[in-house]
DNA sequence: CGTGAAAATGATTGCGCAATCATTTCAGGG
DNA sequence: CCCTGAAATGATTGCGCAATCATTTTCACG
């Protein structure tokens, strides 16, 4: 294709390893997925053979052959949010060491897009599969259950799973954090977030919240949401918003700590007294949280380690191993710190 | 598998479909993958059949049988690093809009572990590959040179692609940053970054650093690298340990973001004037870089776009159209605020 | 030193699909 | 109404491997 490269010759297969190094295909089938099948003497010439005509498994074929793959499925609503990718990134550290590959696939928040995702993926018969949340349109809940494979829903804890759960209640996390700002005093709370109605776990700790508001009788506003994506930029904004539209606001938990970091960032520059004029809220405990000034009020999610058990989760069950926790709560952790 | 999940019945074939469409298995084939070459009719007929048996291609055979698949390896050193996520992101915006399916790789900058990736990933028929950095195994270099497919290497900008390259320089973007530095009178420039061995990009900054120091005849030292990757706390703490170890630095260009805006998060909190007392400089581009107090002198480095740009390239070369630039110098950004 | 069971190796087959070539159908011109 | 070429459809084949079963070799033990 370009002048620097060699041209391709074709690809050596079992077959000539085989011949090369004078034996059947199927042990050097075998020499290679089983290796303690075959005797060392051949083992030895067969891996002799392989590294001379530099053969490289047609992993195509043998998933093929063998009606599945090592290929897990990883359907996730967005990239540019770091709760996504942190999970990802548990998943990948336990797949990868366990020998599977991961495939990434994005929705964007659409779930006509995961139904086209999660359709596609099957068609790479993998052996399981790992998808972000519990809402999904029913097509795509039918089709994952007459697969009848492992699946693991993530992110969220909630009733009725597919096959497999691991996460944490966002609604709880909403009303802890609620809790937490009432025993504090504040009384005129705001919920801020971007996207809410697309993001519906966020919309769940909007609920959270509201239900204490509502058990303690205080005032109860719509949540704020702005149509772009979270970024800190926006958190700064919307408290210079809530201030000036809502002058009596005394706490904004923000739907994420993109948004509250940014928030209180603001804040400082702007000279605003935080949680004196107003307290600041957010989640998930970004690093950054525990950093700005005054430090940030939270909620730990343990993104990475919800990545890590989904994994083990999903290759337990593919491995045959049965005695499973088919839903997992990962627990939140409340962090009070100076912002509230 | 589990009590709730439906006896998985053997899943529809091509086959399936043909016989209860009335048309050959070939006919459904094309219907499929290429419909403006069936009939209207029978595309209907089949389009009925396909939603009857619920019938999920089985891509794995198609991949055989056309000795192609297409998914897309990635292979980055780590997840846990924005950077390479953001350049993901970038790729995966254009592969799944242009129907490529995104198979990741993580090798923990680790040599070894991409050499095995890359192995891997080939038995995969793929018809392209995307990897970061331009530093591999000879091995590593040379299987993919006689792969002869379209390769892009990404992140850095560099001499002697094994096939595409698109990035940035990251020696002339220390030169940059070091020349700032000096002409705002700096001249103590104390160079921190994690892990700089094998993050050899931050390396490449440092001697681009270095480099400018040396032509100015200024102080040159070491660059101090710390053993656990970046992250902001560690920023911080390298804030207070320059500062006591090395009283007369005047200046920190951190090898990144997350540990420039640690350690002004830090100055903030333990009232260091930034930059009158030191001057701080990162590299990246984060959003919380413009929004600390005082703001962060850095470098936009256009991740999202590298990844964009790498998986147009390689697009374009796959679908065999050919006048493309073979290296892609994506300019950097030097954006000047307050820390300096 | 023979025997039987276990271990190692080999031959055959088919996974599900698309490439390829062969055949049929169709539209339009004479 | 026939002929021709193009479009639509079908039949055959093989991609590269692992499952399966058949065969050979090995080894422990009487």
């Amino acid at each position: 294709m370009s002048p620097t490269k060699a041209p391709a010759e074709r690809t050596a297969t079992l077959k000539d390893v085989a011949e090369h190094a004078g034996v059947s295909p199927m042990t050097v089938s075998r020499a290679l997925n089983k290796p303690e099948t075959v005797s060392d003497t051949l083992r030895a010439r067969i891996d002799a053979a392989v590294d001379a005509l530099g053969y490289v498994q047609n992993l195509v074929a043998g998933a093929l052959a063998s009606a599945g793959s090592n290929v897990i499925p990883v359907i996730v609503p967005s990239l540019s949010n770091t709760v996504f990718v942190e999970i990802v990134a548990g998943i990948q550290e336990v797949a990868q060491a366990a020998g599977y590959q991961l495939m990434l696939g994005n929705t964007e928040y659409d779930l006509e897009r995961e139904y086209t995702a999660v359709s596609t993926f099957l068609g790479w018969s993998p052996p399981g599969m790992i998808i972000a949340g519990m809402r999904h349109l029913d097509r795509t809940r039918n089709l994952l259950k007459r697969w009848g494979k492992p699946v693991v829903e993530t992110m969220e804890f909630g009733a009725q799973p597919i096959d497999m759960n691991v996460g944490l209640s966002h609604y709880k996390a909403g009303e802890a954090m609620a809790e937490h700002l009432v025993a504090r005093g504040y009384r005129q709370i705001v919920f801020v977030g971007c996207r809410i109605d697309a993001d519906y776990r966020a919309a769940q700790r909007y609920k959270g919240m509201d239900r204490v508001l509502a058990k303690h009788g205080l005032a109860r506003r719509e949540a704020l949401s702005y149509e772009e994506p979270s970024n800190p930029a926006r958190g700064g904004d919307a408290l210079m918003e809530v201030l000036r539209m809502k002058p009596k606001a005394d706490a904004i938990f923000f739907a994420n700590d993109d948004l509250a970091v940014g928030a209180i960032l603001r804040a400082q520059r702007e000279g605003i007294a935080v949680p004196k004029r107003i307290a600041i809220a957010g989640f998930n405990g970004l690093p950054f949280a525990s950093l700005v000034t005054p430090s940030l009020t939270t909620i730990m999610s343990p993104r990475h380690e919800i990545g890590r058990i989904a994994a083990q989760q999903l290759i337990e069950r593919i491995s045959g191993r049965t005695p499973i926790k088919r839903r997992v709560d990962v627990s939140f952790e409340m962090q009070v710190r100076e912002s509230t």
